[in-house]
DNA sequence: ACCCTATCTGAACACATGTTCAGATAGAAG
DNA sequence: CTTCTATCTGAACATGTGTTCAGATAGGGT
């Protein structure tokens, strides 16, 4: 073992975001130090500095590669016809999505504070790009009249919180797949909106 | 100023507490060192150590205290004679009580990684005993035919995750009263468990 | 007026932190 | 086989960490 140098940088450059990754989700941002990420990497902490500028930037890196896949994979996903349908889509891809990356997640919505303004104020409009798309099919489904709502926002919120918490307590291999959690809730989400 | 040496025993243990509370909710408990705490207080690192035994003891002290108060104060609220009245009851006091203490809800949801095993188990199941309030209201009204739900202890985890949402986004002075929140949410709730 | 003791200071301890960089090394290119 | 350079090591730097403790100090009790 103990591969001392020569090239591997599109090897150890993954290596070292996944490290971080899961390392960062079990402890936390701040108490993870460089060196345990390139020991779980098996490296010395001075090649991390190949990859990254400094600590914060590995972070940011994280999040926004993040924000940017979701992003992503909704747009790739096929648009229903109806805003009911379009409703329990979106529902479904969001815990589907969710649970497939609970690390990533975790972070995402744990270390906002450990980021500068800047790099803050980044994920926090890739964030709202996201709830824009809920935002949105909510409120065809009102100007529709197939749901009644207070008010789009709120109902947002709300219903991306309710989503998002199935990460807090759901473990595969428990009582109920992950279809069927999503089908329970779905059957909340679509009552709460007035369906 | 720069009272050095006497009996404050009663007065700087608050302070002390106060002083972590709003830091530690602001960067993380891991972020924010002993002087920092001891240097909001007005007073030397070493002081600290006569009110805590250690860093550790500290986050689990505020957090302790947070769970106490809040199962005490909803121990102390009149119980209504249904379970639709219980069940808004509950939604309005969980909305209230979480707007009104935002660093201690904070704190206690997003530390709970740097607790010891110990003091994260016993955390656990305050918190567990707050839900099993809730989950008790909804078991309840299932029983009585007041609601239509599919599984008691995953709408209680869904109802929780969408109540304490409203921390993430509300501000005070914003467009809604924390009132005209509450009603909003609890015509969501109502109507996600069939009511 | 005096002492007593709870409370706080200030310095020290051993170790961890993020980051830098000259020099070693290994694989690719010729 | 030689050269080149991306990659990594290993040590160093300045600073910060939680925690301990002997000694100073101030307010309360007598």
């Amino acid at each position: 073992m103990a591969r001392t140098a020569g090239s591997h940088s599109d090897i150890t450059g993954p290596r070292i975001r996944d490290a971080a990754l899961s390392l960062f989700a079990r402890h936390g941002f701040a108490a993870v130090s460089m060196r345990q990420i390139a020991g779980a990497v098996g490296v010395q902490a001075g090649a991390l500095y190949n990859y990254t500028p400094d600590k914060q930037s590995l972070l940011f890196d994280l999040m926004q590669r993040h924000m940017d896949h979701l992003l992503q994979a909704w747009d790739d996903e096929p648009t229903p016809a109806t805003p009911l349908a379009r409703l329990e889509h979106f529902t479904r891809f969001h815990i589907r999505y969710h649970l497939d990356k609970p690390d990533e997640v975790f972070i995402a919505y744990m270390e906002l504070r450990n980021l500068s303004p800047e790099n803050f104020a980044a994920i926090e409009t890739l964030r709202r790009r996201y709830e824009d798309h809920l935002e949105g099919i909510l409120s065809q489904g009102v100007r529709a009249g197939a749901f009644q709502l207070a008010d789009a926002r709120i109902t947002t919120m709300a219903v991306i919180a309710m989503l998002t918490g199935v990460n807090t307590w759901y473990r595969p291999g428990g009582r109920l797949s992950a279809d069927e959690v999503a089908t329970i809730y779905w059957d909340m989400v679509r009552r709460s909106v007035g369906a």
